[in-house]
DNA sequence: AGCACGCCGACT
DNA sequence: GTCGGCGTGCTC
């Protein structure tokens, strides 16, 4: 008998099938962790296949050692998977086992709990000859940094110098232990009867296809979800339940705990690797039948589905942007045929491309439009920021906001103002008319950069000159910039200096458990407001909060990428549904420079199906996703030399494809990356905008190009969200 | 990834 | 000559 193993090492010379013969009287099975011998070591391995006859030379074959463990640890429907994201991503096998595995079980470096770093050693004086020029280097760079880790040493000078050293005693190897430490509060919870628009929902939700529940916020999507899992638990069946990481907060755990008392198993952040495997193994073992948890807990162990259940689906982390990157979505289809269940995807501002997939019939439809406790929205107010100005009110708020606040703190209620900052990048606009500069060729607003004061389109990497006077109205008041959360508080303190006022965004949040401190400390101030990014739009009732300010809404909007205006709907949609959540009702006010643009008048309506239908059309129209496929190839080495000759050379065969493809590519071009230099290394790309019918095909002759080429990482990027 | 092998310059 | 550094290639 013989076996395919995959090597437990994540090096790309690495990623393909090496055969061993299984002893007479070894028990292997299909999906068995083994110690095999390779080379002159010993190493971690996957059975991935048993066969009688072998491929390779029989006279080399090695013999497996042991098996690890008694059972298969990657069970059959994972080898599937592992084939299929393999095919889809050509991401390396052994990187792919490594996702089904909680990291107790890998053998390769775990990266995300330790680091080895290495330091000088002090205490001795070792010479080192003069012939070993890079171990020279590596003191001296350690003698200035003081400490770095041992992946940058190696990447920096060389593997075997840097263990020379170490063997010689010269440097100091330490390991660092990144530590976490779980924190739980557990909330009673009141049962919630059913309304005749959930229990529809759920009836409807039978069959081995994709769901796309659109329920507005407050519909009692939750409620469906959990009765969902129950069914699927009386039928015997298991289920999965993914949601953002950030509304993985201690009430939503307490809930399902509540619900389905041990039965479900939490993945959090929270958890050490040890409870991450203890979770892990009543999983595997079914004592524990719901996986609830962020992106990765689509990896979870469980067999006999019965539901997958993606809540939030719209949400970008459930795309994996860093070393194995993979799409949730996919994955979830994947598991979902192959346990023959229904997949459902949940939100209330569901994304363009699933939406655009519920109208073509590909995912079916379910509604639940109005609020399950029968409550009216915030009523949305569209502030027009210019018309402030020409009142001569140049300042961050509006005298409507302004009154609002004044009001809500007469009352002793709680007011939240949503500052709208994503990232650093800045456009121009002009302060007068409100004019935004864009790119001539992609219709997307172009980025300021302060290194070469120019202006940026990150699609295509074309430059133009930073404006000193508008274009549209001739004005000279055309500035970059935006507006941080510190001034927005500053200026609060000025205008209501005896309320308390509380900031939340990174900069406040950086130790462990700042964030629920803020919360906890806005939840006793009455009144009370509370400025953040972000992080404020999502979960957390607070009954109080009768006002939601948001400044400068623009900020998403003139992002970069065409899912700007999504993003924006999203964005705004939830923040609103921050406000008025009990008896009180609530109050937006939003402050923009483009009044006019379409996403408010749909947003203010709560018109998701009016946005849908606009957006739609603008982006078949303009030919861009989900009608067209944006590729970015990725290049990046910390040889700038090498790079920029690596990019050469896939490009050269690149273009090819515009002869082979007539017709079906509507842009490429080669280029720096907006952030040229990142982590050490210097980052180029081929940015590609193909039509849908041959993108497969495409992609599948880009990934060879690249394969054929390359020593270094690459990567393929499929609709990237953020273009850095 | 990690190890052996072999080439090459430096020095007793 | 021969010792150690460092690049190259291979691992079933």
């Amino acid at each position: 008998m013989y076996a395919e193993v995959i090597i437990d090492q994540d090096a790309k010379a690495l990623d393909k099938v090496f055969e061993y013969i299984v002893p007479n009287d070894m028990p292997a099975k299909t999906g068995m962790r083994v110690i095999v011998p390779f080379g002159v070591r010993m190493i971690q391995g996957f059975i991935i296949k048993l066969k009688d006859t072998c491929d390779y030379e029989p006279s080399k074959l090695k013999k497996i050692q042991s098996l690890v463990e008694d059972f298969s640890a990657i069970k059959p429907e994972m080898l599937e998977l592992m084939q299929f994201m393999a095919e889809k991503y050509h991401l390396k096998l052994a990187s792919i086992l490594r996702l089904f595995l909680p990291s107790e079980m890998r053998e390769g470096k775990v990266k995300e709990l330790f680091i080895t770093k290495y330091s000088l050693n002090k205490d001795v004086n070792i010479q080192i000859s003069k012939n070993a020029k890079k171990q020279i280097e590596i003191v001296e760079y350690l003698r200035e940094n003081e400490i770095e880790t041992s992946a940058k040493l190696s990447e920096l000078f060389g593997g075997s110098a840097v263990k020379a050293l170490f063997e010689k005693g010269a440097i100091l190897k330490q390991k660092e232990q990144i530590a976490r430490e779980p924190s739980f509060d557990s909330q009673s919870i009141k049962k919630v009867n059913l309304n005749q628009l959930q229990l529809k929902a759920i009836n409807t939700v039978s069959e081995d296809k994709t769901y796309l529940l659109h329920g507005v916020t407050g519909s009692g999507k939750t409620e469906v979800y959990m009765n969902l899992i129950e069914r699927e638990l009386s039928k015997d069946k298991n289920a999965i339940m993914l949601v953002p990481e950030i509304s993985l907060t201690p009430q939503i755990m307490a809930n399902f705990k509540s619900r389905f008392g041990n039965k479900v198993a939490l993945l959090h952040s929270g958890l050490s690797a040890g409870e991450r495997f203890d979770e892990w193994k009543r999983l595997f073992s079914g004592q524990a039948r719901i996986a609830i948890g962020a992106r990765s807990a689509i990896f979870a162990p469980i067999e006999n589905l019965g539901i997958i259940i993606i809540d939030e689906e719209h949400e970008q982390s459930y795309i994996s942007e860093s070393n194995p990157r993979y799409n949730t979505h996919d994955v979830a289809k994947f598991r979902a045929r192959y346990n023959a269940c229904p997949l459902l995807l949940g939100s209330a501002t569901p994304s363009v491309e699933s939406y655009e997939k519920a109208k073509s019939g590909i995912y079916q439809l379910i509604e639940l439009p109005v609020r399950a406790n029968g409550r009216e929205m915030p009523k949305i107010q569209i502030v027009d920021m210019l018309g402030e100005i020409r009142l001569g009110n140049s300042g961050i708020f509006s005298s409507q906001l302004l009154s609002d606040l004044a009001n809500v703190i007469n009352n002793k209620k709680q007011a939240m103002i949503f500052i709208n900052r994503r990232g650093y990048a800045s456009f121009m606009r002009c302060r007068d008319c409100g004019y935004i500069a864009k790119c001539s060729d992609c219709d997307v607003s172009l980025v300021y950069h302060r290194e070469d004061n120019r202006l940026k389109c990150h699609y295509c990497g074309k430059q133009f000159r930073v404006l000193d006077r508008c274009p549209q109205c001739g004005s000279e008041n055309i500035k970059h910039g935006a507006v941080g959360t510190e001034k927005v508080v500053g200026e609060l303190k000025n205008i209501f200096p005896d309320v308390k006022i509380l900031r939340m965004d990174n900069d406040t949040t950086s130790t462990k458990n700042a964030h629920q401190k803020i919360l906890n400390e806005f939840k006793n101030s009455l009144p009370g407001i509370l400025v953040g990014t972000q992080m404020i739009a999502k979960g957390h009732d607070f009954e109080n909060v009768t006002l939601v300010g948001i400044v400068d809404a623009d900020q998403s909007l003139y992002q970069t990428d065409y899912r700007s205006t999504e993003r924006t709907f999203q964005l705004i949609t939830q923040v609103s549904g921050r406000a008025g959540r009990s008896q009180e009702e609530g109050k937006v006010v939003l402050q923009t420079y483009a009044p006019r643009h379409y996403v408010y008048k749909f947003v203010s309506n709560y018109d998701y199906k009016g946005f849908f239908r606009k957006e739609e059309n603008i982006r078949e129209t303009a030919n861009f996703p989900p009608f067209s496929r944006i590729i970015r190839v990725l290049f990046a080495d910390s040889d700038e030399n090498y790079v920029r000759d690596l990019l050469k050379l896939c490009y050269n065969d690149a273009i090819k494809l515009k002869e082979k493809y007539p017709d079906q590519i509507i842009y490429m071009d080669a280029m720096k990356s907006p952030i040229k230099r990142m982590q050490n290394k210097y980052r180029y790309q081929i940015m590609l905008r193909v039509k849908l019918p041959q993108a497969d095909a495409i992609e599948r002759d880009l990934f060879d190009i690249v394969d054929k080429a390359s020593k270094t990482s690459v990567f393929l990027e499929i609709n990237p969200q953020n273009l850095s």
